[in-house]
DNA sequence: GACACTGTGTACTGTTTAGTATATACTCTA
DNA sequence: TAGAGTATATACTAAACAGTACACAGTGTC
């Protein structure tokens, strides 16, 4: 059960394909740790890493880090900051939309942005 | 700076003038800590403490979770649980939602409370 | 003046987090 | 066959987290 090491290996492989620079120790060196450290990460030895390294690996595979983070069992900090300001409000948002549908949720956030609110 | 600690304890002193088992002593039995750990709670001498702590404290003061888990500076795991699940639907309906004014998202939740979805 | 209660100061602890550093083994290729 | 590049195994670590344990000093009261 290592979904998060797993989607960043493969990932990673995959634009190797095409760039030989997506190596493990050049990806490493990039994103700033230790190969051996990626390399613990990638095979799911390590628990997945801080979520700062995890948004520096997002940027350099291009994967949403959002997306990304939640494989890393993490939800971004500038979310939860917004939460915290005004936590019973948001609280109550995100319990009414858990089992919502995916479209329900979507025509929301488009309403929201479209709208005049 | 220590929102959490201060509104701990005047929130327990508040109860107290009204009933006397809320004193540290006897909360923090209940809650299952030493009283020496709320003491340093309460004064901001250590950090909050885990977000189980915080609910059972919240639990016995009465308290919004989820707004003293704010006060301790987190989130929710439950919330943070339904947010990884759709990561980037969630990220983007509450970034949308971040400065709007409350009775804006207010209405949005009551929208989808009572609307059929 | 002993008892019961209050809160607090000091010292210590196990666990988790988030990594580093170094050595090793394999593969290609010039 | 030397050298460069690849990944991985092993051992270690500093700092943060989430507390416990115990002794102490003050206040009331019976």
């Amino acid at each position: 059960m290592t979904a998060f090491g797993d989607f960043v290996r493969t990932t990673r492989e995959q634009l190797r394909q095409a760039n030989a620079s997506y190596s493990l120790r050049k990806t490493a060196e990039r994103i700033g740790v230790q190969p051996s450290y990626l390399s613990k990460i990638e095979r799911g030895d390590v628990a997945p890493p801080s979520e700062e390294t995890v948004v520096r690996l997002a940027e350099d595979l291009q994967i949403d880090a959002d997306l990304l983070l939640a494989l890393a069992g993490k939800v971004s900090s500038d979310l939860q900051e917004t939460i915290r300001k005004r936590p019973q409000l948001f609280a109550e948002l995100i319990r009414e939309m858990r089992d919502m549908p995916d479209r329900a949720v979507l025509r929301l956030v488009r309403e929201v942005r479209d709208g005049e609110w």
